[in-house]
This record gives structure tokens, C-alpha cells and sequence, in this order.
RNA sequence: GGGAACUUAGCUCAGGGGUUUAGAGCGCCUGCCUUACAAGCAGGAGGUCGGUGGUUCAAAUCCACCAGUUCCCA
């Protein structure tokens, strides 16, 4: 074995060896199914940091599963993201000087598709060398034929079932990507802006003064309003006012819904490009102008500012209404704007004819599912963002003008009568059915929102829509899990548990895990426009997939964001190399052994203490896992394997343990492998590999494993290395401390008859003096004694509350200049000591104390008075030995 | 405007009414190339747990208010 890991070629042979023999494939058996359906990334997209995050968790669960004897089935995919790729379609055919217009409707597919096919089975082939162990032959992708046969009969079902209709309505419009958006594509950022504040001029030369932020749109005006109540216009209802820089005379109406409290009070209605305006244009009948074209230039309705840019129209606007002597006042006014996700532009209300689903009785179902803990949100606080969001929820408009997607199966007659069918001839069965004729019918040209192929995600894979009684579906559905980022437990999360309940009548999944996003270290989040998002890749060829994933997680809280650093990979790779190194040293003690048998008194006695706290851990990191703390997991295993199993029990067990028990520290050695492999898959294969030379067919990822019985553990063996463990620190610390190199002997003091012969072995061992019992007197002008108290097993399951301390002198000349050093060290702790006295002594002092506090907090505190005055009186005998006063 | 959180060591975070005087990782300092590992070993310094009140025998922990920060939604 290398003295040092080399993680490349183990990652790459496993990698192979994995993909040769299937090793996660699964299909339906006797076994618990554990099922996974991984949130599908983009098919043209890489790997960034957030999928690394997704899929090592997604990963941990499959692998700790499949070792507990479920069949686990993680389901892989990708999605056709239907703005997003067609975005970069578009902008390929620029390049080549076309446009999708220009080409049509087919042969912009054909490019897509192409497009498709160049870019998809990268992110794939990356997903697998971050080592997922998905089942990859149950590979999906939303735009395959079956996943489009089954959007399109879920639109035909939901539109015959009432919950699906077409309706003009004020949507988002991406005025870049020409399309409708739905709410959840719209993202809020604070702008700074300015606040106009026109005057509308009325017949007589009185006027009202309007705040607006957008004087663009005052060539759309077609009223003013104000509050019924307001004294301050109660005169202006029913009269005219000058739309601005126009002839044209608008009625000042009466609204409730008008805001008194901003700007003037007075609104300017623009029913074209504000969603509240057309609501009240809807009360009052009034007219519509639309001034802005789809790509947001002014149009014809906006006379001489036609063509401008919205932007270029504001400034020439505004210019034109100070010409005008229109302008009261501008202020700066901060305000939040919508962006559109995929483009950035900021979007624009817009009226127009779009295809929604009605979202209240199926957010029912959704919300029900989670009030009644049918369906679980981990952490639990998501619980109450996800109520208030159905509860507020509007309609969902799924139609967009893009060509890339599931085209909306409806078909129109020439008078606007619609047919919605599964397919062009049942729709013209339909038509003819209806007395018209098939050939005037023209299909929609929209497709529909990705997320409405997404929301179908853990039915579609396992063909429920094309038979819902398949064996597939039967046994891995409904999910156990899905892990997700908390962005779209909106878009994706509540829609796919309404899909689940609509269609199947059951939940999609039991529990949602929610981690946090991937963040930059200032915070920021990484986007490839900040170049803060390293390629995870790279960080792969780097450190190795093991220390990516282990550093990845080692700082992920869960539901909190991460900021990602990439000392986190080092500290992974650094991992990884000490354990390498420790099952190198086991095989050089394999190789040892053979030639020359030799003893340690203590070893056996490790041995035993190591099995205990071996156990304590499992049960741990079991409890840890199942309830999804992978941070908190991450640490305990990293901290137990770097400090319990190299720096205590390898070291106690040098220089050579004995055959026998070496065998069984083997044992033990691939016991954690198995609690390490969900977060390390690679290293922990290639080691269990070399230890017990299994055959590369098995895997140890279907090893399973039997928790301990903790009924069985020794906790007063763990209480007695425990002690021994801080010992030998501190006598360490004080040897350092005062340069002690002639230490020759130690002796115990207090001495716990029954400790005591564990702390012998333990301290000779690792201090390398010998440790006398307290009857075998020295030259007590030269010891130092040592005041030192231990713990018991500290363990997040079972409080330990057993404490024991110990008090060593220790045999070493002191000479003159240090002992000054040895006196203030003594009187800094006799000062320490002597105030915690005092602070237990003012409770027990207390007759409230006494009186209402449980009888065994007391109990506790006088036991700590009784320890710390042994402690004190130590210490005063040490200092007057050392001729110091007091 | 509505909602969810956060504020603990230089940085990132655990903990969560009484646990022998508040923990980890990183960073920093000191001494070590000790036969598994310098990608390492041994040790150290550093915090009145955001502020102010309250509840309690007991508050970093519960409550209220204040200040600051972040995220989500309109």
C-alpha cells in the first residue's frame, strides 16, 4: 500500500466494477422497497455544486438503506427545461444567422433535439463519477415518448375534469423569451427607481398630481381613481382630467381599492399593464389600451414614442412632461421589480389568452396531506411556509410560447371553439362529432410549462399513466423520500404531492428533505456570471469524489445554506489519506504478526473498550441517519475514526497486537467502513476489499449489518479509558508546560481500586513512566501533584452522569527557576477553583434552592461542592509543599 | 405589506432551563520528520452565548421588546 491515497485510479476501477456487474440496479422482490426519485437536472446542463450537495445526500440514504436490507431503488432522469434549452437553441441559430421563425416549427425541433443528444449524458456521466448509486438503466427523461403521452393525457384528464381551462388573464410576460411565465418563474430584486408626480389637468385648470413609477404607461390611461372616502377628491369623482401629453379626457372614478396612503392617493389606471388596474378596469368597463409590443417597445397606440424601449420611452416621457411644466415633483422610491428566472428581464404584466389550472382543490389535497403527517417536511419549519403558500395560491398558468416541450393538445376551430384530445384524431373525431370540419382545425402552437411534465415526476417513471396496475409501480410507489432545495418547494414540491393525491389517490413520497443552497463563502450565491461556482469536477480531479462529498456535507447543516470553501475538499482528502493510512498500518501489522507474535498488556484491554464505544457510535450514527442529521453524522464519524480509532486505540495497540486480536480489530475495522461507505463509497470499497480480499463482484454496499445490542454495553469501562484518556492530556500538557523531561514516575493518589489497573496500563502506555501505587512512597520534596478530573462518556442517546476524578502526583525533579512557572500555575487554578466554590456554595446557601429545586439536582451539587473542596485542599497541600504562599 | 429564521471563539457553525465552570472544524501560536499518516503527532491561546427587561430556586437555553442580518412570498 501507498503511504498516501491516491484516489483517481481506486474512484475510476470501482466506478467500472459497479457499472460491470449492475451493482444498484434494482427490481421488485421480497424486500422493504426504499425508493428515490432524483429531482431531474437539466439535460443539457453540468454539474454544479448544488446537484453535488442533492446527490450525496440522495446517496448517503440509498447506500445506509440498501446496507439495511431495503430494496433500494433511486430512480435517475433528466428534464427538457423548456425555456431554458430552447433559450440556448435560439441563441445557436442567431449565431448561424437564423431565426426560429424563419425555419419553423420543425426544424426548430430537429435542432432541439439535436442540441439534446450533443449535450445530454454529460451531466450523467458527471453525476455517476460523484460515485450516485442510481439504478441507471431505469434512466428517464420528461420529453420521451412515454412521459409525453403521459403529460398530454394528464392535460386531457385535468381539462375534462373542469380543473383545466383557457382564459384571458393578466400573466408575467418575459418580454426577452416572448412567453407567459407562471408566479413561482417570477423573482422579486429591490430597484431603485423614481416616483413621478404628474399633474392630470382638468377642464377648468385644476389638477390632480398622480405618483407613478412607471410614466411610460400614462399613454395607456384610461381613468383615474381614487378612495370613495377620501375628503380630498371627494369633489373630482365624476369629473375629466387630460391624460398627459394627450387630447384625450379620462373619468376620475371612485375604487376601494385604491391606496390612499401612497404618493397622492390618486391612481392613474392602466388596465393593460397592471394586474390591480385591470381589476378595477374590469369594475368600472372600462376600456383597454395596450401600448408596449411583445418584446416591450412602445406601439402604435403611443404616437410619436413608438418603437422606443420601455427604458428610452420613460426618459423621453419624463423629459416631455417637464417640457410640459407637468412634473410636481420626482422622488427617489425604492420598490421591488419582477425578474423573469431564466432571462433576468424584468417582466411585464401583460393581458393575454392562456391556459391555467385551477389550483384550489387539488392545494387541498395538498395541504391536508401535510397537516395530517402523511407527508413529512424536514426541516419541520418548511411545514409553515408551504401552508401559507397554498393558502394563498392562485391559478397555475401553465402555457408558454416556446416550441420545446409538450405541445398543449387543443385544437381550435376557426370560430374559436376548442377540442382538447390525446391526439389529432380523436380531436377531429371530436370536430366532426360537433358538425366541423377537421381540416380548418389549426392545434395551439404553445407547449406547456416544464414543471407540468415535472410534477408528474414520481408517477410517470414508474409508467402509472401507461398502466397503473404495472409491477414497477405497485411495489416502489408511493417514494419513501425526496431531496430537494427548498427554491422549488413551490414550483415542483406541492405540485408533485398535488399530482400524487389527484391521479393516484396516495402520497408521492413520505418525507421531503429540504438542505440549503450552495453559497460562495461571502455568501453569495454561485452563479457562473459571479465565476464563484467552481466546477465540481475539477474539485473531483482535485481531492477525489469521497473528500468532495465529505467535505460538502462535513459543512452542510441541515436547512441552512452552505458556504462552500474549498479547504472543506482538503479536509476531505485528508480524511481520506488517514484512513488509508490506518488500514495500512493494520496490514503491516497482518504481515508482522506472522514472524513475531508479540504481546501488549494493554491491548486486549483496548480492545474491549473499543468494542463498547464502537457500539455507542453505530447506534448513533443509525439515529443520526434516520433522522436525517448527515452534518451532525459527518462529524461524529470524522471525529471518532481521526481520534478514537488512530489517536487512542491504533496507538494503544502498538507496536504489534497479537494474531488472534488482531483478527478482530479487523472485525471492527470494517465495521466502520460500513458506517463510513454512505459518505465515502469509493475508499470504503477498495479498503473493505483489500482487507477481506472479496471477490470484486460483492460490494460492500450490500453487506449488511446488525446494530449492537446496547444492553451489553460496558459503561464502566468507557468511564475508566475516559478517565485515563484525560489524564494522560493533562499530565502531557503539564509536561510541556514546564519541560518535565525527566519525568520518572507517576502515582495515583485518590485511587479507585477498581480504575485503577485500567489507568495503569493506559498511562504507563502512553506516557512511558511508570505509574506506582500510592503506598510505594518517594522523595515527596519532588513530586508534583496533579488535581485531575474526567468525565464520563459524553453520548447524545443516554445521559451519563457517572464523573470521576483523579489526583497523580507526579516524580520529577523540578528545578528552582521553574518552580515559580509550577506555583502560578497552581494558584491560577486554586483562584478558578475557589470561584466555582463559591458559586455552588451560593446555591446551596439559597433556602428557595433547597427547597424547590428536584431532590437530585441538589444531590448534584453537593457532590460537586464535596469534589471541588477535595480538589481545593490538594492543591493548598501542593502550593505549601512548594513553599508558596497562600 | 405578509411569512420563516438567524445573532455563541478571528471565520463557519453545534448545543438548547440545572451535565464539575460553554463545544467542534478551520485559522492562529508552541514543540516535534516519534517506523501508518508532515495530507501527520503532541500541546496552547481565544467567548460575561446581540441589547434591555421579564418568568424561574435556576436562563446561553423560555417569554416580551429593541437593534442588526438573511431567506421566502406579494
Amino acid at each position: 500500500m501507498e503511504s498516501r491515497y491516491a484516489p483517481q485510479a481506486v474512484e475510476a476501477r470501482w466506478r467500472a466494477v459497479w457499472e460491470k456487474y449492475q451493482t444498484y440496479r434494482s427490481q421488485p422482490d421480497a424486500r422493504p422497497p426504499y425508493t428515490i426519485v432524483m429531482p431531474p437536472p437539466n439535460v443539457t446542463g453540468v454539474l454544479h455544486m448544488g446537484h453535488v450537495l442533492n446527490n450525496t445526500l440522495q446517496d448517503i440514504l440509498a447506500r445506509f438503506y440498501r446496507m439495511r436490507g431495503y430494496n433500494v431503488c433511486w430512480v435517475p432522469g433528466t428534464d427538457h427545461a423548456s425555456i431554458a434549452t430552447e433559450a440556448k437553441v435560439v441563441a445557436r441559430l442567431r449565431s448561424q444567422g437564423l431565426q426560429k421563425h424563419e425555419i419553423g416549427r420543425e426544424a426548430f425541433l430537429r435542432e432541439a433535439w439535436k442540441w439534446t443528444e450533443e449535450h445530454s449524458g454529460i451531466i450523467v456521466q458527471q453525476l455517476k463519477t460523484l460515485g450516485v448509486s442510481a439504478d441507471w438503466q431505469r434512466y428517464r427523461f420528461t420529453l420521451e415518448p412515454s412521459l409525453y403521452r403521459a403529460v398530454i393525457e394528464t392535460f386531457v384528464r385535468l381539462y375534462r375534469d373542469g380543473l383545466i381551462y383557457r382564459g384571458k388573464r393578466m400573466i408575467h410576460w418575459d418580454p426577452v423569451a416572448l412567453t407567459a411565465l407562471s408566479d413561482e418563474e417570477v423573482l422579486y430584486k429591490e430597484h431603485e427607481s423614481e416616483l413621478c408626480y404628474v399633474r392630470y389637468v382638468a377642464d377648468k385648470g385644476d389638477y390632480l398630481v398622480i405618483a407613478t413609477v412607471r410614466p411610460e404607461t400614462i399613454l395607456a390611461d384610461v381613468a383615474v381613481a381614487v378612495r370613495p372616502a377620501d375628503e380630498r377628491y371627494k369633489s373630482w369623482i365624476g369629473r375629466q382630467v387630460r391624460v398627459p401629453l394627450t387630447d384625450r379626457y379620462v373619468p376620475v372614478i371612485a375604487d376601494e381599492a385604491v391606496d390612499a396612503d401612497f404618493g397622492t392617493g390618486c391612481l392613474k389606471v392602466t388596465p393593460a399593464h397592471d394586474p390591480k388596474d385591470y381589476e378595477i378596469g374590469q369594475r368600472h368597463k372600462l376600456p383597454i389600451i395596450d401600448v408596449f409590443t411583445a418584446d416591450a417597445r412602445l406601439n402604435e397606440n403611443a404616437g410619436p414614442y413608438k418603437g422606443l424601449s420601455r427604458e428610452e420611452a420613460r426618459r423621453r416621457i419624463i423629459h416631455d412632461l417637464h417640457e410640459a411644466g407637468l412634473i410636481e415633483k420626482i422622488e427617489p422610491y425604492k420598490h421591488s421589480v419582477g425578474h423573469s428566472e431564466r432571462t433576468d428581464a424584468v417582466v411585464e404584466p401583460r393581458l393575454s389568452e392562456q391556459w391555467f389550472v385551477r389550483m384550489k382543490p387539488l392545494a387541498e389535497l395538498a395541504q391536508q396531506a401535510v397537516e395530517a403527517g402523511d407527508i413529512l417536511l424536514v426541516p419541520e419549519r418548511f411545514s409553515a411556509i408551504y401552508h401559507h403558500w397554498l393558502e394563498n395560491i392562485k391559478d397555475w398558468c401553465i402555457s408558454r410560447q416556446l416550441w420545446w416541450g409538450h405541445r398543449i393538445p387543443a385544437w381550435y376551430a376557426p370560430d374559436g371553439q376548442i377540442f382538447v384530445a390525446v391526439s389529432e384524431s380523436e380531436a377531429y373525431a371530436q370536430a366532426q362529432a360537433a358538425g366541423y370540419d377537421p381540416r380548418t382545425l389549426r392545434q395551439d402552437d404553445d407547449v406547456l410549462d416544464t414543471w407540468f411534465s415535472s410534477w408528474l415526476w414520481p408517477l410517470s417513471v414508474f409508467d402509472f399513466f401507461e398502466d397503473p396496475r404495472n409491477p414497477d409501480f405497485q411495489y416502489y410507489y408511493p417514494t419513501q423520500v425526496l431531496v430537494t432545495a427548498p427554491e422549488i418547494l413551490f414550483f415542483w414540491v406541492a405540485r408533485m404531492i398535488m399530482a400524487g393525491y389527484y391521479f393516484t389517490g396516495k402520497k408521492p413520497f413520505s418525507t421531503v428533505y429540504l438542505h440549503g443552497i450552495v453559497r460562495d463563502k461571502q455568501r453569495r450565491k454561485m452563479s457562473k456570471s459571479l465565476g464563484n461556482s467552481p466546477d465540481p469536477l475539477n474539485l473531483i480531479q482535485a481531492y477525489g469524489a469521497d473528500a468532495v462529498r465529505m467535505g460538502i456535507i462535513m459543512s452542510a447543516p441541515a436547512g441552512n445554506d452552505l458556504l462552500f470553501d474549498e479547504a472543506l475538499c482538503e479536509q476531505g482528502k485528508n480524511f481520506c489519506n488517514k484512513l488509508w493510512n490506518s488500514f495500512r498500518l493494520l496490514h503491516l501489522w497482518r504481515q508482522r504478526t506472522q514472524d513475531q507474535p508479540s504481546d501488549s498488556p494493554l491491548a486486549w484491554e483496548a480492545y474491549r473498550w473499543f468494542e463498547a464505544y464502537l457500539s455507542l457510535v453505530e447506534a448513533e450514527v443509525e439515529k443520526m441517519i434516520r433522522e436525517y442529521r448527515f452534518y451532525e453524522c459527518s462529524h461524529k464519524l470524522y471525529s471518532f475514526v481521526w481520534d478514537q480509532f488512530c489517536s487512542w486505540y491504533l496507538e494503544a495497540l502498538k507496536p504489534t497486537p497479537p494474531a488472534p486480536l488482531l483478527e478482530k480489530v479487523e472485525d471492527q475495522a470494517v465495521r466502520i467502513l460500513r458506517l463510513l461507505h454512505p459518505f465515502m463509497p469509493y475508499i470504503t470499497e477498495e479498503l473493505w476489499h483489500q482487507l477481506t480480499e472479496a471477490p470484486e463482484e460483492l460490494s460492500l454496499s450490500h453487506s449488511s449489518y446488525s446494530p449492537v445490542d446496547q444492553s451489553e454495553v460496558d459503561w464502566f469501562l468507557l468511564d475508566a479509558v475516559r478517565l485515563a484518556q484525560t489524564s494522560i492530556s493533562k499530565i502531557r500538557q503539564i509536561k510541556q508546560a514546564l519541560h518535565l523531561s525527566d519525568l520518572k514516575a507517576m502515582r495515583i493518589a485518590g485511587y479507585q481500586a477498581k480504575m485503577a489497573p485500567i489507568l495503569k496500563l493506559w498511562l504507563e502506555h502512553f506516557l512511558e513512566v511508570p505509574l506506582l501505587h500510592p503506598s510505594d512512597r518517594g522523595e515527596t520534596d519532588h513530586l508534583l501533584r496533579l488535581p485531575i478530573r474526567a468525565t464520563g462518556v459524553e453520548s447524545d442517546f443516554r445521559t451519563r452522569s457517572t464523573l470521576y476524578q483523579e489526583i497523580f502526583y507526579l516524580d520529577a525533579g523540578i528545578e528552582e527557576h521553574k518552580r515559580m512557572e509550577m506555583v502560578n500555575m497552581l494558584k491560577k487554578e486554586l483562584r478558578e477553583a475557589e470561584s466555582f466554590r463559591e458559586s455552588i456554595l451560593r446555591k446551596l446557601e439559597n433556602q428557595q434552592f433547597i427547597q424547590k429545586a428536584p431532590q437530585e439536582i441538589v444531590e448534584k451539587e453537593q457532590k460537586k461542592l464535596s469534589d471541588i473542596e477535595v480538589r481545593l485542599s490538594w492543591i493548598r497541600e501542593q502550593l505549601e509543599a512548594m513553599g508558596a504562599t497562600l
